[in-house]
RNA sequence: GGAUGCUUAGCUCAGCUGGAUAGAGCAUCGGCCUCCGGAGCCGAGGGUCAGAGGUUCGAAUCCUCUAGCAUCCGCCA
């Protein structure tokens, strides 16, 4: 409970166990109670916690302190424990042996494949569906996080040993093809469809939109298109591969900016063979009937569906009134081909949170028709303006991801550009567009993925680039400052190996936050949450700033040079990891 | 009417699934450049964790109610 077995986070892992044993020896018992371990919030609690004495003291009808007197005996003995005593009501400090605690360190720096992320025990097979644009819509701020917090999940669940496969379920297949192709008939421009092609389609697709509104025969004609689309025709079906080729052009731009890669582009045409059998399957089953001519499930009419969907009235509808299928049937029908085809233990949606209901029906859908995959939607919150409302332009629209790049790359140069005049910046002439990038798209992504994801965030580029604060250039400064050291050494920063001292307490503390590196990523793993891992990033380089403020590097000579080295390696190799977790570049000179 | 999420310092946000005196950044105020990168470091002030009940050794965190904000709910994705 709380705690995670087996799953790789080596540090507490290894405590726990101790722990977990000195309890069931301390007090004899027939099997194994929590020992409730968490990091303490304040070093002079010692490192770690133990606050299952006071869990216990009820069921063992026996006092807290006791209990944890009788832990902390058991616990004095072991290598890793340099101290443990009971505190207040029933606490148990532990605070760790620094020997031991720089052994891991050094095993840690040896590391050169994963800098101290162990894999997990037990792989898995994970879908991570993310991204996922519209076919002949231009992508804008809107698509950003389910962009950034997916190719970021991909990596760490990656980093951990997981075998992921990244899937841009394109909306390539809806309803709006039906208007595209009456829509580009009425008012294509062939040449603009060459240039600008997503602009374009925009275009057409807007006045189609609008025009089938008020007009009952040109939305029965786009109705009747898509349907032949759908069938198979060969003229529609060229001109929607020219319309997804056209907009893949654009996207790979747009992708190749932000480093973002998939290893599928299964978008919603891929299933389209799949989806009568699917409806045919709900029918069988008795999950969907007939309703006003739709193919619909009614929640309340099935005995095991979920009590709160019970109570909804609106049901899920998998067949529209003129037998085309919706999205709802394509996400079954993904369901079921990602079971099979890929043998998927988990798939996870990376979609904005409005649609949590739509996820809640699907899941529960799936699981009535016999599936076991894990499927979990990890949602996300908005993206808000200054007036706390949904970012669009002054002129009101979305705001264009590709212009929010260009301007995160503009603003990123200018700053470079004053801070290269004043002399604090070291970045040379040619280098100076490549960092403009690294910082500026960075900036924006690590912004992203320091938030909560489940929570709306302001969108505010002046704290962006203030580089003030927890940011990204910030880290990279960190990283930056560590490959000079090093340089500075005539030193090789990529095997450096020692063994460090942890002696003075900013020593001590900085090699306390390296040792949890690998913690945090499985945990940020875990629970698909990447700010876990750039919250840990910001106190990493916090903590390394202040020891390398107090004390001097290469300054100091002998066996306390080589360690405060060690210390200075793992941090940078540290820092680039995780910043590379959240798909943000570094820089070697800044 | 039903569902989901949110509400923590002046502002922007954390708070590791129930632990000790609720933490950062920005802003404000005060220190620190003979020294490896000052985009830095150290410190101070600032809180009815929306409100009210409840659960228990212990609640920002869990349960109930209330208020406010956001989003969703039959043929869009």
């Amino acid at each position: 409970m709380g705690m995670c077995y087996a799953c790789g986070m080596k540090l507490e892992e290894t405590l726990d166990d101790l722990s977990r044993r000195a309890l069931r020896e301390a007090l004899s018992l027939s099997e194994d109670a929590p020992a409730l371990l968490r990091p303490t919030q304040d070093p002079r609690f010692g490192d770690y916690q133990l606050n299952g004495a006071m869990a216990l003291a009820k069921s063992l009808k026996r006092p807290p302190r006791e209990i944890a007197s009788a832990l902390v005996t058991r616990l004095t003995d072991d290598p890793a424990v340099a101290k443990a005593e009971v505190a207040g009501p029933g606490f148990v400090n532990l605070t760790l042996d620094d020997a031991w605690l720089a052994a891991r360190l050094a095993e840690d720096l040896r590391d050169h494949e994963a800098d101290g992320v162990h894999p997990v025990a037990a792989p898995e097979t994970i879908v991570v569906d993310f991204s996922s644009p519209n076919i002949a819509k231009q992508m804008h701020v809107g698509h950003l996080r389910s962009t950034i917090l997916g190719d970021s999940l991909v990596r760490l669940l990656r980093q951990v040993g997981h075998r992921v496969i990244g899937d841009n379920h394109l909306g390539d297949w809806g309803t709006q093809f039906g208007l595209l192709i009456v829509g580009m008939r009425e008012w294509g421009d062939e040449a603009k469809l060459v240039s600008e092609p997503v602009d374009e389609l925009e275009r057409v697709y807007k006045l189609g939109k609008a025009r089938a509104k008020e007009d009952e025969a040109f939305a029965e004609s786009a109705r009747a298109e898509l349907a032949k689309l759908q069938s198979g025709d060969p003229d529609n079906l060229a001109l929607w591969k020219h319309f997804v080729a056209a907009t893949r052009k654009t996207l790979d731009a747009i992708y190749e900016r932000l480093d973002v890669t998939f290893d599928e582009w299964l978008g919603e045409s891929a299933y389209d063979d799949m989806l009568p059998g699917v409806v045919a399957a709900l029918r069988e089953k008795g999950l969907a009937r007939e309703d006003d001519g739709a193919l619909c499930v009614f929640w309340g009419e099935l005995p095991d569906a979920p009590p709160k969907l019970k109570k909804s009235k609106a049901p899920f509808i998998v067949q529209k009134r003129d037998g085309a299928f919706l999205y709802s049937t394509t996400d079954i029908a993904t369901i079921l081909y990602r079971r099979d085809h890929f043998e998927a233990d988990r798939s996870i949606y990376v979609v904005g949170a409005p649609q949590a209901f739509h996820f809640q029906q699907l899941f529960a859908l799936a699981e009535l028709m016999g599936v076991t995959m894990r499927l979990e939607h990890v949602g996300f919150g908005a993206i808000l303006g200054d007036e706390g409302k949904v970012l669009r332009t002054s002129e009101g629209k979305a705001v264009r991801l590709a212009d929010l790049l260009d301007e995160a790359e503009e603003r990123s140069l200018k700053r470079i550009e004053e801070a290269r005049a004043e002399g604090t910046l070291r970045i040379a002439e040619e280098d100076v567009k490549a960092a403009a990038r690294a910082i500026g798209i960075g900036a924006v992504k690590y912004t992203d993925l320091a938030q909560n994801r489940l929570s709306d965030y302001r969108f505010d580029w002046d704290r962006m680039i203030s580089f003030k604060g927890n940011a990204a250039p910030y880290l990279q400064y960190n990283y930056a400052r560590v490959r000079s050291i090093f340089e500075k050494a005539e030193l090789d920063f990529e095997t450096f190996e020692a063994t460090p001292q942890l002696v003075e307490p900013l020593e001590r503390s900085l090699g306390l936050r390296l040792a949890r590196f690998g913690d945090v990523v499985h945990r940020a793993a875990e629970v698909a949450e990447p700010h876990v891992v750039a919250e840990h990033l910001y106190e990493l380089a916090r903590s390394f700033s202040a020891f390398y403020k107090e004390h001097t590097i290469l300054g100091a000579e002998g066996e306390t040079r080589a360690s405060r080295l060690a210390l200075t390696a793992l941090t940078g190799r540290q820092l680039r990891r995780g910043l590379g977790l959240l798909g943000v570049d570094v820089i070697e000179r800044m």
